[in-house]
DNA sequence: GTTACTCTTGAGCGAGCCCTAAGAATCTCA
DNA sequence: TGAGATTCTTAGGGCTCGCTCAAGAGTAAC
Protein backbone atom coordinates (compact mmCIF):
# COMPACT_ATOMS: atom_id res chain seq x y z
CA UNK A 1 0.00 0.00 0.00
CA UNK A 2 1.20 3.35 -1.15
CA UNK A 3 1.65 5.78 1.72
CA UNK A 4 0.24 9.09 1.67
CA UNK A 5 2.09 12.38 2.64
CA UNK A 6 0.31 15.60 3.12
CA UNK A 7 3.14 18.17 2.44
CA UNK A 8 2.22 21.78 3.78
CA UNK A 9 4.95 24.80 2.98
CA UNK A 10 4.69 27.79 2.01
CA UNK A 11 8.09 28.42 0.11
CA UNK A 12 7.32 27.02 -3.49
CA UNK A 13 11.39 25.97 -4.29
CA UNK A 14 11.06 23.73 -1.09
CA UNK A 15 7.51 22.61 -1.57
CA UNK A 16 8.66 21.43 -4.77
CA UNK A 17 12.11 19.68 -3.69
CA UNK A 18 10.95 17.86 -1.30
CA UNK A 19 7.82 16.53 -2.49
CA UNK A 20 9.79 15.40 -5.45
CA UNK A 21 11.93 13.71 -3.49
CA UNK A 22 9.13 12.24 -1.54
CA UNK A 23 7.74 11.18 -4.62
CA UNK A 24 11.22 9.07 -6.08
CA UNK A 25 10.58 7.18 -2.65
CA UNK A 26 7.75 6.34 -3.54
CA UNK A 27 5.09 8.05 -1.50
CA UNK A 28 1.81 9.77 -2.39
CA UNK A 29 2.55 13.27 -2.12
CA UNK A 30 -0.11 16.33 -1.89
CA UNK A 31 1.28 19.72 -1.04
CA UNK A 32 -0.37 22.79 0.12
CA UNK A 33 1.06 26.33 0.28
CA UNK A 34 -0.73 27.22 3.55
CA UNK A 35 -1.99 26.24 7.16
CA UNK A 36 -5.46 26.69 6.73
CA UNK A 37 -5.77 24.63 3.80
CA UNK A 38 -3.37 22.12 5.15
CA UNK A 39 -5.80 21.54 8.16
CA UNK A 40 -8.78 21.01 5.88
CA UNK A 41 -7.50 18.35 4.05
CA UNK A 42 -6.19 16.78 6.98
CA UNK A 43 -9.24 16.65 8.46
CA UNK A 44 -10.50 15.52 5.41
CA UNK A 45 -8.36 12.61 6.78
CA UNK A 46 -6.34 9.54 4.15
CA UNK A 47 -3.19 10.88 5.28
CA UNK A 48 -0.21 8.35 7.03
CA UNK A 49 1.65 11.40 7.76
CA UNK A 50 1.73 15.20 8.04
CA UNK A 51 4.55 17.58 7.24
CA UNK A 52 3.41 21.06 8.56
CA UNK A 53 5.48 24.22 8.21
CA UNK A 54 6.18 25.52 11.87
CA UNK A 55 3.74 27.80 11.50
CA UNK A 56 0.77 25.50 11.76
CA UNK A 57 1.67 24.95 15.26
CA UNK A 58 -2.29 25.84 15.26
CA UNK A 59 -3.37 23.65 12.97
CA UNK A 60 -1.13 20.79 14.93
CA UNK A 61 -2.98 21.34 17.84
CA UNK A 62 -6.38 21.94 16.91
CA UNK A 63 -6.06 18.43 15.06
CA UNK A 64 -4.74 17.02 18.18
CA UNK A 65 -8.03 18.35 19.65
CA UNK A 66 -10.30 16.90 17.10
CA UNK A 67 -8.89 13.61 17.96
CA UNK A 68 -6.97 12.78 14.75
CA UNK A 69 -3.99 10.69 15.50
CA UNK A 70 -2.05 11.53 12.18
CA UNK A 71 1.61 11.10 12.70
CA UNK A 72 2.80 15.02 12.36
CA UNK A 73 7.01 15.76 11.45
CA UNK A 74 6.97 19.22 11.95
CA UNK A 75 9.73 21.27 9.54
CA UNK A 76 10.79 24.66 10.56
CA UNK A 77 13.71 27.70 10.01
CA UNK A 78 14.09 28.19 13.48
CA UNK A 79 16.05 26.13 15.82
CA UNK A 80 15.27 27.42 19.22
CA UNK A 81 14.71 25.20 21.55
CA UNK A 82 11.36 26.49 23.12
CA UNK A 83 9.90 26.21 19.83
CA UNK A 84 10.64 22.14 19.71
CA UNK A 85 9.43 22.24 22.37
CA UNK A 86 6.33 23.63 22.26
CA UNK A 87 5.97 21.56 18.85
CA UNK A 88 6.18 18.39 20.68
CA UNK A 89 4.01 19.40 23.18
CA UNK A 90 1.14 20.29 20.56
CA UNK A 91 1.18 17.01 19.46
CA UNK A 92 3.74 16.75 16.89
CA UNK A 93 5.50 13.45 16.88
CA UNK A 94 8.75 15.02 15.56
CA UNK A 95 10.42 17.95 14.82
CA UNK A 96 13.03 18.82 12.23
CA UNK A 97 14.51 22.19 11.97
CA UNK A 98 15.52 23.55 8.60
CA UNK A 99 18.72 23.73 7.23
CA UNK A 100 18.35 19.57 6.98
CA UNK A 101 19.61 16.85 5.28
CA UNK A 102 16.83 15.18 2.92
CA UNK A 103 18.71 12.05 3.87
CA UNK A 104 17.67 12.82 7.63
CA UNK A 105 13.98 14.20 6.38
CA UNK A 106 13.48 10.60 4.32
CA UNK A 107 14.91 8.62 7.46
CA UNK A 108 12.81 10.12 9.69
CA UNK A 109 9.68 9.65 7.51
CA UNK A 110 10.33 5.97 7.38
CA UNK A 111 10.73 5.83 11.19
CA UNK A 112 7.72 7.85 11.74
CA UNK A 113 5.59 5.61 9.60
CA UNK A 114 7.38 2.40 10.43
CA UNK A 115 6.05 3.51 14.18
CA UNK A 116 2.58 4.11 13.45
CA UNK A 117 2.38 0.90 10.95
CA UNK A 118 2.92 -0.52 14.88
CA UNK A 119 -0.27 1.40 16.13
CA UNK A 120 -2.54 0.20 13.21
CA UNK A 121 -2.17 -3.69 13.78
CA UNK A 122 -6.05 -3.03 13.87
CA UNK A 123 -6.93 -0.76 11.26
CA UNK A 124 -9.57 0.73 13.44
CA UNK A 125 -10.04 3.71 11.89
CA UNK A 126 -13.59 2.89 12.28
CA UNK A 127 -15.18 1.72 15.32
CA UNK A 128 -18.42 0.12 15.40
CA UNK A 129 -20.37 -0.62 18.33
CA UNK A 130 -24.59 -1.46 18.10
CA UNK A 131 -25.50 1.01 15.64
CA UNK A 132 -23.02 3.39 16.32
CA UNK A 133 -19.95 4.60 14.16
CA UNK A 134 -17.25 6.06 15.01
CA UNK A 135 -14.84 7.13 12.53
CA UNK A 136 -11.75 8.92 13.95
CA UNK A 137 -9.81 9.97 11.04
CA UNK A 138 -12.91 12.10 10.72
CA UNK A 139 -13.86 12.62 13.81
CA UNK A 140 -17.34 11.88 12.68
CA UNK A 141 -20.15 10.05 14.84
CA UNK A 142 -22.96 8.21 13.07
CA UNK A 143 -26.13 6.54 14.93
CA UNK A 144 -27.88 4.45 12.56
CA UNK A 145 -27.07 6.02 9.86
CA UNK A 146 -27.50 9.87 11.03
CA UNK A 147 -24.22 12.41 12.27
CA UNK A 148 -24.42 12.74 15.87
CA UNK A 149 -22.57 15.89 17.09
CA UNK A 150 -20.29 15.58 19.39
CA UNK A 151 -18.36 18.62 21.47
CA UNK A 152 -14.14 17.58 21.63
CA UNK A 153 -14.23 16.63 25.07
CA UNK A 154 -16.85 14.31 23.99
CA UNK A 155 -15.15 12.94 21.57
CA UNK A 156 -12.26 12.05 23.09
CA UNK A 157 -13.70 10.89 26.36
CA UNK A 158 -15.29 8.09 23.73
CA UNK A 159 -12.22 7.75 21.95
CA UNK A 160 -10.67 6.84 25.21
CA UNK A 161 -13.08 4.24 26.61
CA UNK A 162 -13.40 2.62 23.14
CA UNK A 163 -9.55 2.50 23.01
CA UNK A 164 -9.48 0.66 26.50
CA UNK A 165 -13.27 -0.79 25.93
CA UNK A 166 -13.63 -3.84 28.96
CA UNK A 167 -11.70 -1.85 31.30
CA UNK A 168 -13.36 -0.24 34.60
CA UNK A 169 -11.78 3.25 34.19
CA UNK A 170 -12.08 5.58 37.66
CA UNK A 171 -12.70 8.76 37.49
CA UNK A 172 -9.55 9.61 38.51
CA UNK A 173 -7.86 7.97 35.73
CA UNK A 174 -10.41 9.29 33.17
CA UNK A 175 -9.53 12.42 34.19
CA UNK A 176 -5.54 12.43 34.37
CA UNK A 177 -5.44 10.87 30.65
CA UNK A 178 -8.46 12.62 28.73
CA UNK A 179 -8.17 16.13 30.84
CA UNK A 180 -4.66 15.69 31.54
CA UNK A 181 -5.52 16.95 35.14
CA UNK A 182 -2.73 15.93 37.58
CA UNK A 183 -4.53 16.40 40.16
CA UNK A 184 -7.92 17.26 41.04
CA UNK A 185 -10.19 17.96 43.80
CA UNK A 186 -13.44 16.22 44.36
CA UNK A 187 -15.16 17.32 40.78
CA UNK A 188 -18.49 16.02 38.90
CA UNK A 189 -16.76 16.76 35.38
CA UNK A 190 -16.46 13.62 34.49
CA UNK A 191 -20.30 11.89 35.19
CA UNK A 192 -21.32 15.21 33.76
CA UNK A 193 -19.79 14.12 30.32
CA UNK A 194 -20.33 10.72 30.21
CA UNK A 195 -24.29 11.65 30.90
CA UNK A 196 -23.83 13.61 27.89
CA UNK A 197 -22.56 10.44 25.91
CA UNK A 198 -25.01 8.23 26.99
CA UNK A 199 -27.93 10.86 26.07
CA UNK A 200 -26.43 10.76 22.47
CA UNK A 201 -25.58 7.36 22.13
CA UNK A 202 -27.44 5.34 24.21
CA UNK A 203 -31.49 3.76 23.07
CA UNK A 204 -31.97 4.65 26.88
CA UNK A 205 -30.10 6.55 29.12
CA UNK A 206 -31.49 5.49 31.77
CA UNK A 207 -30.54 1.79 31.89
CA UNK A 208 -26.89 2.26 29.81
CA UNK A 209 -25.49 -0.57 27.45
CA UNK A 210 -22.68 0.86 26.31
CA UNK A 211 -21.10 3.02 28.94
CA UNK A 212 -22.24 1.16 32.44
CA UNK A 213 -21.50 2.24 36.07
CA UNK A 214 -19.45 0.75 38.31
CA UNK A 215 -20.95 1.65 41.09
CA UNK A 216 -17.88 2.53 43.65
CA UNK A 217 -15.19 1.98 41.00
CA UNK A 218 -15.54 4.30 38.14
CA UNK A 219 -17.29 3.33 34.21
CA UNK A 220 -17.01 0.44 32.11
CA UNK A 221 -17.38 0.49 28.01
CA UNK A 222 -18.63 -2.58 26.20
CA UNK A 223 -18.65 -2.30 22.64
CA UNK B 1 1.48 4.43 37.01
CA UNK B 2 5.00 5.13 36.90
CA UNK B 3 7.47 5.18 33.47
CA UNK B 4 10.68 3.47 33.49
CA UNK B 5 13.35 4.49 31.80
CA UNK B 6 16.60 2.61 31.00
CA UNK B 7 20.00 5.11 30.23
CA UNK B 8 23.07 4.02 29.38
CA UNK B 9 25.90 6.66 29.17
CA UNK B 10 28.88 5.60 29.62
CA UNK B 11 31.00 9.67 30.88
CA UNK B 12 29.52 9.59 34.53
CA UNK B 13 28.79 13.07 34.72
CA UNK B 14 26.65 13.01 31.94
CA UNK B 15 24.92 10.13 33.42
CA UNK B 16 24.16 11.23 36.71
CA UNK B 17 23.00 14.93 35.69
CA UNK B 18 20.56 13.34 32.91
CA UNK B 19 19.52 10.76 35.60
CA UNK B 20 18.63 12.90 38.44
CA UNK B 21 16.30 15.23 35.65
CA UNK B 22 14.81 12.70 34.44
CA UNK B 23 13.88 11.24 38.38
CA UNK B 24 13.35 14.81 39.13
CA UNK B 25 10.02 14.71 36.18
CA UNK B 26 8.83 11.33 38.20
CA UNK B 27 10.33 8.85 35.71
CA UNK B 28 11.82 6.02 37.45
CA UNK B 29 15.52 5.62 35.84
CA UNK B 30 17.78 2.70 35.59
CA UNK B 31 21.10 3.91 34.73
CA UNK B 32 23.87 1.60 32.63
CA UNK B 33 27.74 2.71 32.41
CA UNK B 34 27.78 0.63 28.93
CA UNK B 35 26.01 -0.94 25.78
CA UNK B 36 26.60 -4.67 26.37
CA UNK B 37 25.21 -4.59 30.03
CA UNK B 38 22.35 -2.06 28.91
CA UNK B 39 21.63 -4.65 26.44
CA UNK B 40 21.10 -7.26 28.76
CA UNK B 41 19.00 -4.90 31.30
CA UNK B 42 17.09 -3.97 28.13
CA UNK B 43 16.04 -7.33 26.91
CA UNK B 44 15.36 -8.38 30.49
CA UNK B 45 12.16 -5.94 29.53
CA UNK B 46 10.60 -3.94 31.86
CA UNK B 47 11.53 -0.51 30.37
CA UNK B 48 9.08 1.69 28.69
CA UNK B 49 11.90 3.65 27.06
CA UNK B 50 15.35 3.20 26.51
CA UNK B 51 18.24 6.44 25.88
CA UNK B 52 21.50 4.08 24.47
CA UNK B 53 24.39 6.52 23.84
CA UNK B 54 25.60 6.14 20.13
CA UNK B 55 27.67 3.39 21.01
CA UNK B 56 24.97 1.13 21.25
CA UNK B 57 23.88 1.78 17.54
CA UNK B 58 24.57 -2.61 17.53
CA UNK B 59 22.40 -2.59 20.34
CA UNK B 60 19.57 -0.83 19.19
CA UNK B 61 19.76 -3.21 16.29
CA UNK B 62 19.83 -6.42 18.39
CA UNK B 63 17.20 -5.66 19.86
CA UNK B 64 15.23 -4.87 17.29
CA UNK B 65 16.52 -8.25 15.64
CA UNK B 66 15.18 -10.00 18.76
CA UNK B 67 11.87 -8.46 18.50
CA UNK B 68 11.46 -5.71 21.39
CA UNK B 69 9.42 -2.92 20.72
CA UNK B 70 10.35 -0.83 23.32
CA UNK B 71 11.03 2.93 22.45
CA UNK B 72 15.03 3.81 22.10
CA UNK B 73 15.40 7.84 21.94
CA UNK B 74 19.15 7.67 20.91
CA UNK B 75 22.00 10.47 22.05
CA UNK B 76 25.47 11.00 20.73
CA UNK B 77 28.15 13.11 20.56
CA UNK B 78 28.20 13.48 16.61
CA UNK B 79 26.08 15.64 14.86
CA UNK B 80 26.58 13.85 11.23
CA UNK B 81 23.71 13.47 9.28
CA UNK B 82 24.56 9.91 8.22
CA UNK B 83 24.75 8.73 11.82
CA UNK B 84 21.26 9.91 12.13
CA UNK B 85 20.25 8.29 9.25
CA UNK B 86 21.55 4.83 10.35
CA UNK B 87 20.20 5.08 14.19
CA UNK B 88 16.88 5.51 12.48
CA UNK B 89 17.36 2.66 10.35
CA UNK B 90 18.91 0.93 12.67
CA UNK B 91 15.44 0.84 14.60
CA UNK B 92 15.72 3.79 17.24
CA UNK B 93 12.39 5.86 17.30
CA UNK B 94 14.36 9.45 17.84
CA UNK B 95 17.80 10.87 17.75
CA UNK B 96 18.96 13.51 19.87
CA UNK B 97 22.83 15.01 18.83
CA UNK B 98 24.84 16.33 21.67
CA UNK B 99 24.91 19.26 22.79
CA UNK B 100 21.55 19.11 23.57
CA UNK B 101 18.86 21.53 25.72
CA UNK B 102 17.42 19.64 28.29
CA UNK B 103 14.08 20.54 28.03
CA UNK B 104 14.40 19.37 24.57
CA UNK B 105 15.18 16.14 25.87
CA UNK B 106 12.51 15.97 28.56
CA UNK B 107 9.62 16.59 25.38
CA UNK B 108 10.78 14.40 23.12
CA UNK B 109 10.91 11.78 26.25
CA UNK B 110 6.93 12.80 27.08
CA UNK B 111 6.24 12.51 23.24
CA UNK B 112 7.64 9.26 22.54
CA UNK B 113 6.33 7.79 25.65
CA UNK B 114 2.54 9.41 24.69
CA UNK B 115 3.16 7.47 21.54
CA UNK B 116 4.03 4.39 22.88
CA UNK B 117 1.63 4.67 25.39
CA UNK B 118 -1.45 4.72 22.71
CA UNK B 119 -0.94 0.94 21.65
CA UNK B 120 -0.80 0.09 25.18
CA UNK B 121 -3.76 -2.14 25.77
CA UNK B 122 -3.15 -3.89 29.15
CA UNK B 123 -2.77 -6.89 28.98
CA UNK B 124 -5.83 -8.91 30.52
CA UNK B 125 -4.80 -10.04 34.17
CA UNK B 126 -6.66 -12.74 35.22
CA UNK B 127 -6.22 -14.86 37.84
CA UNK B 128 -7.69 -18.48 38.24
CA UNK B 129 -8.26 -20.12 41.09
CA UNK B 130 -11.03 -24.09 41.19
CA UNK B 131 -13.34 -22.98 38.71
CA UNK B 132 -13.39 -19.29 39.32
CA UNK B 133 -11.69 -16.67 37.08
CA UNK B 134 -10.90 -13.16 38.39
CA UNK B 135 -10.44 -9.95 35.52
CA UNK B 136 -8.76 -7.42 37.08
CA UNK B 137 -8.57 -5.28 34.40
CA UNK B 138 -12.30 -5.49 33.57
CA UNK B 139 -13.09 -6.06 37.43
CA UNK B 140 -15.27 -9.13 36.52
CA UNK B 141 -15.56 -12.50 38.35
CA UNK B 142 -16.52 -15.81 36.85
CA UNK B 143 -18.00 -18.70 38.43
CA UNK B 144 -17.73 -21.69 36.30
CA UNK B 145 -18.54 -19.73 33.44
CA UNK B 146 -21.59 -17.92 35.09
CA UNK B 147 -20.74 -14.06 35.96
CA UNK B 148 -20.33 -13.31 39.65
CA UNK B 149 -21.72 -9.79 40.76
CA UNK B 150 -19.16 -8.43 43.44
CA UNK B 151 -19.34 -4.95 45.37
CA UNK B 152 -16.37 -2.52 45.16
CA UNK B 153 -15.58 -3.62 48.82
CA UNK B 154 -15.67 -7.14 47.79
CA UNK B 155 -13.55 -6.74 44.66
CA UNK B 156 -10.47 -5.05 46.62
CA UNK B 157 -10.93 -7.62 48.90
CA UNK B 158 -10.57 -10.23 46.90
CA UNK B 159 -7.86 -8.66 45.26
CA UNK B 160 -5.61 -8.26 48.10
CA UNK B 161 -6.63 -11.63 48.76
CA UNK B 162 -5.54 -13.10 46.08
CA UNK B 163 -2.48 -10.42 45.91
CA UNK B 164 -1.03 -11.93 49.21
CA UNK B 165 -2.41 -15.39 48.58
CA UNK B 166 -0.90 -18.34 51.17
CA UNK B 167 -0.42 -15.46 53.66
CA UNK B 168 -2.18 -15.42 56.81
CA UNK B 169 -3.64 -12.24 57.04
CA UNK B 170 -4.99 -10.22 60.34
CA UNK B 171 -8.08 -8.28 60.76
CA UNK B 172 -6.25 -5.41 61.73
CA UNK B 173 -4.09 -5.58 58.63
CA UNK B 174 -6.82 -6.29 56.09
CA UNK B 175 -8.74 -2.46 57.94
CA UNK B 176 -5.60 -0.96 57.16
CA UNK B 177 -4.70 -2.26 53.50
CA UNK B 178 -8.27 -2.53 51.95
CA UNK B 179 -10.03 -0.23 54.17
CA UNK B 180 -7.17 2.43 54.49
CA UNK B 181 -8.09 2.94 58.13
CA UNK B 182 -5.37 4.04 60.13
CA UNK B 183 -6.32 2.98 63.64
CA UNK B 184 -10.38 0.89 64.06
CA UNK B 185 -11.66 0.05 67.26
CA UNK B 186 -12.91 -3.69 67.78
CA UNK B 187 -15.62 -4.65 64.58
CA UNK B 188 -17.02 -7.31 62.67
CA UNK B 189 -16.55 -5.51 59.03
CA UNK B 190 -13.84 -7.47 57.64
CA UNK B 191 -15.83 -11.22 59.30
CA UNK B 192 -19.26 -9.74 57.43
CA UNK B 193 -17.50 -8.66 54.24
CA UNK B 194 -15.42 -11.93 54.12
CA UNK B 195 -18.71 -14.12 54.46
CA UNK B 196 -20.22 -12.14 51.08
CA UNK B 197 -17.23 -13.77 49.43
CA UNK B 198 -17.78 -17.01 50.56
CA UNK B 199 -21.22 -16.63 49.96
CA UNK B 200 -20.56 -15.91 46.33
CA UNK B 201 -17.16 -17.95 45.80
CA UNK B 202 -17.63 -20.93 47.80
CA UNK B 203 -19.36 -24.47 46.74
CA UNK B 204 -19.80 -24.65 51.30
CA UNK B 205 -19.79 -21.15 52.12
CA UNK B 206 -19.77 -23.57 55.63
CA UNK B 207 -16.81 -25.01 55.10
CA UNK B 208 -14.51 -22.57 52.82
CA UNK B 209 -11.66 -23.41 50.85
CA UNK B 210 -10.62 -20.87 49.55
CA UNK B 211 -10.52 -18.10 52.23
CA UNK B 212 -10.01 -20.12 55.39
CA UNK B 213 -10.12 -18.94 58.69
CA UNK B 214 -6.96 -19.27 60.76
CA UNK B 215 -8.32 -19.36 64.32
CA UNK B 216 -7.01 -16.63 66.53
CA UNK B 217 -4.93 -14.76 63.87
CA UNK B 218 -7.17 -14.08 60.92
CA UNK B 219 -7.95 -15.23 57.36
CA UNK B 220 -6.04 -17.05 54.56
CA UNK B 221 -6.30 -17.23 51.12
CA UNK B 222 -5.20 -20.34 49.52
CA UNK B 223 -5.77 -20.20 45.80
C1' DG C 1 -19.18 43.70 20.97
C1' DT C 2 -22.33 40.15 20.67
C1' DT C 3 -23.78 35.55 20.36
C1' DA C 4 -23.60 30.74 20.73
C1' DC C 5 -21.47 26.96 22.55
C1' DT C 6 -18.80 24.19 25.63
C1' DC C 7 -16.97 23.11 30.02
C1' DT C 8 -16.99 23.11 35.01
C1' DT C 9 -18.92 23.21 39.52
C1' DG C 10 -22.14 22.56 43.32
C1' DA C 11 -26.54 21.26 45.40
C1' DG C 12 -30.46 18.18 45.79
C1' DC C 13 -32.07 13.75 45.67
C1' DG C 14 -32.42 8.85 45.24
C1' DA C 15 -30.35 4.27 45.13
C1' DG C 16 -27.28 1.06 46.68
C1' DC C 17 -23.78 -0.34 49.73
C1' DC C 18 -21.44 -0.63 54.13
C1' DC C 19 -21.12 -0.87 58.98
C1' DT C 20 -22.90 -2.14 63.32
C1' DA C 21 -25.13 -4.83 66.65
C1' DA C 22 -26.71 -9.06 68.66
C1' DG C 23 -27.71 -13.78 68.86
C1' DA C 24 -26.22 -18.33 67.13
C1' DA C 25 -22.61 -21.36 66.01
C1' DT C 26 -18.06 -23.03 66.35
C1' DC C 27 -13.57 -23.63 68.18
C1' DT C 28 -10.02 -24.11 71.92
C1' DC C 29 -8.28 -25.58 76.12
C1' DA C 30 -8.59 -27.08 80.77
C1' DT D 1 -17.10 -32.41 78.47
C1' DG D 2 -18.03 -27.69 79.59
C1' DA D 3 -16.81 -22.87 79.87
C1' DG D 4 -14.94 -19.09 77.61
C1' DA D 5 -13.32 -17.04 73.60
C1' DT D 6 -13.73 -16.43 68.83
C1' DT D 7 -16.20 -16.47 64.61
C1' DC D 8 -20.43 -16.54 61.72
C1' DT D 9 -24.84 -14.85 60.20
C1' DT D 10 -28.57 -11.75 59.57
C1' DA D 11 -31.05 -7.45 58.93
C1' DG D 12 -31.79 -2.55 58.97
C1' DG D 13 -30.22 2.34 59.69
C1' DG D 14 -27.02 5.42 58.09
C1' DC D 15 -24.16 7.12 54.79
C1' DT D 16 -21.51 7.24 50.69
C1' DC D 17 -21.83 7.39 45.85
C1' DG D 18 -23.83 8.50 41.41
C1' DC D 19 -27.24 11.04 38.58
C1' DT D 20 -29.51 15.24 37.26
C1' DC D 21 -30.21 19.98 36.82
C1' DA D 22 -29.02 24.71 36.46
C1' DA D 23 -26.06 28.56 36.56
C1' DG D 24 -21.64 30.81 35.71
C1' DA D 25 -17.15 31.06 33.54
C1' DG D 26 -14.60 30.54 29.71
C1' DT D 27 -13.90 30.41 24.65
C1' DA D 28 -14.60 30.51 19.81
C1' DA D 29 -17.23 32.47 15.93
C1' DC D 30 -19.22 36.24 13.69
Amino acid sequence: MEEKILLVEDEPGLRITIGDRLRNEGYGVETSPDGQDGYEQASAGGFDLMLPRKSGLDVCRDLRQNGLAVPILMLTARDQTVDKVLGLKLGADDYLTKPFEMLELLARVEALLRRAAVGTRSPTAIHSFGNIRVDFRSTEVFRGGDPVTLSAKEFQLLSYFIKHRGETLSREQLLQEVWEYSSTPYTRTVDVHVAWLRQKLEDDPRQPRWIVTVHGLGYKFTG
